[in-house]
DNA sequence: CAGGTTATATGTAAATCACATATATATGAT
DNA sequence: ATCATATATATGTGATTTACATATAACCTG
């Protein structure tokens, strides 16, 4: 019930390669404006992205970054309710937000060629946001 | 020899779930253009993006594009050297595209949305290149 | 004919993805 | 009291994707 693939087109999937995700330098700038537990990403990335990604699948990645040393948690047993492993981004963590800020970018650039050039084949089907 | 991954900071491979890649709406664009060969769409996709798709991907992809119907093939062999799969973009490939580029704006969407968030948060590393 | 270019294709281990399921604590409803 | 729901973390798994190695074959050049 969590992460089904979105279908632009009600009738059509992107099938294949996918391009959304980026679940990793989410995670690491959501750390590093603040701690935070897994459930509480969980939401914060839904509320971007209206469909985040599946609980599972997310603690793995938070466990995958903490063995990759970019990210420690610790135990927060002080709330009523279950409890919650609480993660903080390292300095390595800092490191590696940076660097897939500037792949970021260039994929943004790459998707904008891909667009630019999309809509000089297909002028009738330009964005109509765009200025 | 052909698909290294790209190393943004010459230090820190961006791991994990990767956002490069979306070769398939690149192959239609480029088909719905003009039907093409696999090496000729490889050396195009390298041209674009330095690191293209490799070889055997590539024809994979392509097999792949063909058995969901998208594109359809047929050999030539008029010219000399080894025979050239050809292959040519149909309407549901069309259809495909347009789906595409609907994703593929909201991606872009979202990246600006991070990088926006990121230079926030990180006003020391505004990308230079913003107006 | 040896070596390089063009061209297509298969093999495969590791990683990722989508989804199902398990476990446990607390709260609110009946 | 018990049942359902929300909170919270975690494991299992089949299918797909990725990166890279390798195979095959036609043609060209020296």
């Amino acid at each position: 019930m969590f992460n089904r693939c979105s279908n632009p087109s009600e009738n059509y999937h992107c099938r294949g390669r996918r391009v959304h995700g980026f679940i990793q330098p989410r995670l690491l700038l959501l750390l590093a404006k603040k701690p935070a537990h897994g459930y509480e990403l969980m939401d914060a990335l839904s509320e971007e992205d209206n469909a985040g990604l599946d609980p599972g699948n997310l603690y793995r990645t938070l466990r995958g970054l903490e063995e990759e040393g970019l990210v420690s948690s610790s135990w927060d047993t002080n709330n009523p309710g279950p409890a919650r492993r609480v993660y903080q981004i390292t300095s390595v963590g800092f490191e590696h937000l940076h660097a897939w800020v500037i792949e970021i970018r260039n994929v943004r650039r790459r998707l904008d060629e891909f667009l630019v050039d999309y809509e000089a084949n297909f002028p009738e089907n330009r964005s109509e946001e765009h200025v």
